[in-house]
RNA sequence: GGACUGGUAGUUCAGUUGGUUAGAACGCUGGCCUGUCAAGCCAGAGGUCGCGAGUUCGAGCCUCGUCCGGUCCGCCA
């Protein structure tokens, strides 16, 4: 049974240093590691705060340390007694309380504890995810994952003291709201008194905080939990949170400013880093064409050089078909990396393959020129200015790619990622921020036969690319969309709005949303955009992907209490699961047959 | 929807070419041990080899299916 009345603690197991030897206290918490050599007994005692060794000694009481033998893994005491400062042989340096310890005079059980199926006291335990999910409470214990817990908590508090400071107010918007056509699949929620209609839940605040700009808050932010119905991955959850903001009568350049000083903040008082501003831009075309991604990680170089025109008349017919296919062939030279072998290249191949690339060229530079297998199919001239345009060496490397535009860069972005790791040319310690601008406006879906939003429908198009806009060339125009990036991660996006309504309906128009459903689905902001909105614009940052690249994690699960597993499942609670006949009857819900078992 | 990868003791893993009683470490239980901090020493308990079929005289190992974890592609305005 447990007890209704124990003592509590006065001070929690991290504080206590050597200034404090001589008190008398009392500490609660679990039982982190025992060691009992027969008469003395040691316990590491820990807290959220840390861990603290106590000493039973049955020179001092035979019948406390008899108690104390019993003690297991993960029991919950409470500990009555003295701060020692131990002799200076007997400090633990790994510990913040390895000057101290205490001598025990009264124990009492609060709570045993099975056996763990997890080693919360070992930091490098290396148990399944699946395991850690199942018994999420005990992972959590983990001082490591405790901390990306606590330390996610400073992120948002720092969020928000710098947000609030800066005038912005913090306003909670609808998570039962109406689900819109365009981006991410919606979670539906069933309306019991609206019977066939459904909420969705928000993938993002944006519509409310856009009319929250047309009502007039001017500057709004919101640590608001989104919801994407597509599948996970490292980075991705069904769930996740948006550091989201909206700010009235600014341009992209109060963006950069008011954001790169809430990163300055975080990273100053997260980190003890001092980021110098302001951050690099970079347009999303030279992204793509040099670093092969729309995030790209600038740590290091390895850039990719467009090098078809050197093979304009090539006779290689790989290159040749490429090129009157309206194709690329762009490369990227390793320096030093002839050593590469059979094995990596297969492995370089595979990895460009899964980007759609239906092979990758290797040359290997030396004294005389170049050699690997396509090299007999090039001239003298083509070899002299590929070295020259790549600016390699003897003993370097080059691979290539001859594909469509998309498939060429983003295949060698994904190689480019590959060398950087084997040829360890990533410094970890280093955090590269980057703007990346001038995203277009629209990109054309093949699934869908049709434009559809780079960024999303509401993002206005350049003001000086406005005739390009409302001409038949209109899937040209540049958006005044801005990501930032942060060593290869997208942090956050966000645009300057459309406030004018004919604008708006003119994006719905070339999306093929007809006069009609953009009525329906977005009739309410097009009102709200006719009643006097002022210019605005925002940007929302995810703050799991946030907290995890400043903790250098590589993935957000474990920055988040609760995560889901890829299949979408919490392994803890079993969520989702079947509900009870009567609970669907209630919403006039019937399921397919083949779900009813 | 697809590709790859893993699933063996409470946990992390090993398990050879298909062959006797499936091993190790940590944890757990008991014993010894008065200064450890990954305590040490001795002993013991602990197994539906994810699940289901199949091949075989014989399957942890081979084949097929299936479930679960993870990585990636598609997807993610």
């Amino acid at each position: 049974m447990q007890q209704n009345h124990f003592l509590q603690r006065t001070v929690t197991c991290g504080e206590l240093t050597h200034a404090d030897a001589g008190k008398e206290v009392v500490l609660n918490g679990w039982v982190h590691n025992w060691r009992n050599h027969g008469g003395i007994i040691f316990i590491d005692l820990r807290d959220r705060f840390g861990i603290t060794q106590i000493v039973f000694n049955p020179a001092i009481s035979q019948e406390l340390a008899e108690k104390a033998a019993g003690l297991r893994h993960e029991f919950v005491v409470s500990i009555t007694g003295t701060v020692i400062l131990r002799p200076e042989s007997m400090f633990n340096p790994k510990m913040p309380t390895g000057q101290i310890e205490i001598t025990a005079s009264a124990l009492s059980i609060l709570n045993s504890a099975a056996t763990p199926p997890l080693h919360i006291n070992d930091p490098d335990a290396s148990e399944s995810e699946e395991l850690r999910f199942i018994y999420r409470y005990l992972d959590l214990r983990r001082p490591v994952l405790q901390n990306n817990i606590i330390f996610r908590h400073k992120v948002t508090a720092e969020v928000r003291k710098y947000l609030w400071t800066n005038n912005f107010l913090e306003i909670e918007t609808p998570i039962l709201m109406k689900s819109t056509p365009e981006g991410a699949r919606d979670f539906l929620v069933p309306s019991r008194m609206n019977k066939g209609r459904f909420y969705a839940l928000p993938q993002s605040p944006q519509t409310y905080k856009q009319i929250l700009m047309v009502a007039g808050f001017d500057r709004y932010f919101q640590i608001a939990r989104c919801f994407r119905d597509e599948d996970l991955r490292a980075d991705r959850q069904l769930e996740f949170t948006q550091i989201d903001t909206e700010l009235s009568f600014i341009t992209e350049e109060d963006i950069y400013r008011v954001f790169e000083g809430m990163m300055v903040e975080l990273f100053k008082n997260c980190l003890g880093i001092s980021l110098s501003t302001p951050f690099p831009k970079m347009s999303y075309h030279e992204a793509f064409h040099t670093y092969g991604s729309d995030k790209p990680d600038i740590r290091f170089g390895l850039t990719i050089k467009d090098v078809t025109s050197v093979f304009q008349n090539s006779e290689f017919k790989v290159f040749k078909s490429t090129i009157e296919a309206n194709g690329k062939i762009g490369a990227i030279a390793v320096a030093d990396f002839a050593s590469c072998t059979r094995k990596q290249i297969d492995n370089f191949t595979s990895l460009v393959a899964k980007s759609g690339a239906g092979g990758l060229v290797w040359l290997r530079v030396n004294d005389t020129g170049v050699e690997g297998p396509i090299q007999k199919f090039l001239s003298h001239e083509e070899i002299a200015r590929l070295l020259e345009l790549t600016e390699t060496k003897s003993g370097d490397m080059i691979f290539m790619v001859a594909a469509d535009e998309k498939v060429c860069f983003t295949s060698l972005g994904q190689l480019r990622l590959e060398l950087a790791s084997v040829r360890n040319l990533i410094n970890k310690d280093e955090f590269k921020f980057l703007w990346v601008t001038d995203f277009p406006m629209f990109e054309f879906s093949e699934e869908e036969q049709r434009y559809v939003s780079v960024h999303h429908p509401f993002t206005s198009p350049r003001l000086d690319e406005l005739d390009l806009f409302l001409s038949d060339e209109y899937f040209k125009t540049r958006a005044r969309a801005y990501d930032l990036v942060l060593n290869g991660f997208e942090l956050g996006g966000g645009s300057i709005r459309i406030h004018d309504s004919l604008v708006q309906k003119r994006v719905f128009e070339l999306l093929g949303i007809s006069e009609l459903e953009a009525e329906e689905k977005f009739g309410f902001l097009l009102k709200a955009l006719s009643f006097g909105a002022p210019p605005h614009g925002g940007i929302a940052f995810g703050l799991d992907r946030l907290v995890m690249v400043m903790l250098k994690l590589d993935s957000i699960r474990d920055t988040i209490p609760f995560p889901k597993t890829t299949a979408g499942i919490s392994l803890m609670d079993n969520a989702p699961d079947r509900v009870a006949r009567k609970q669907l009857d209630e919403l006039g819900i019937q399921l397919q047959e083949k779900y009813n078992s």
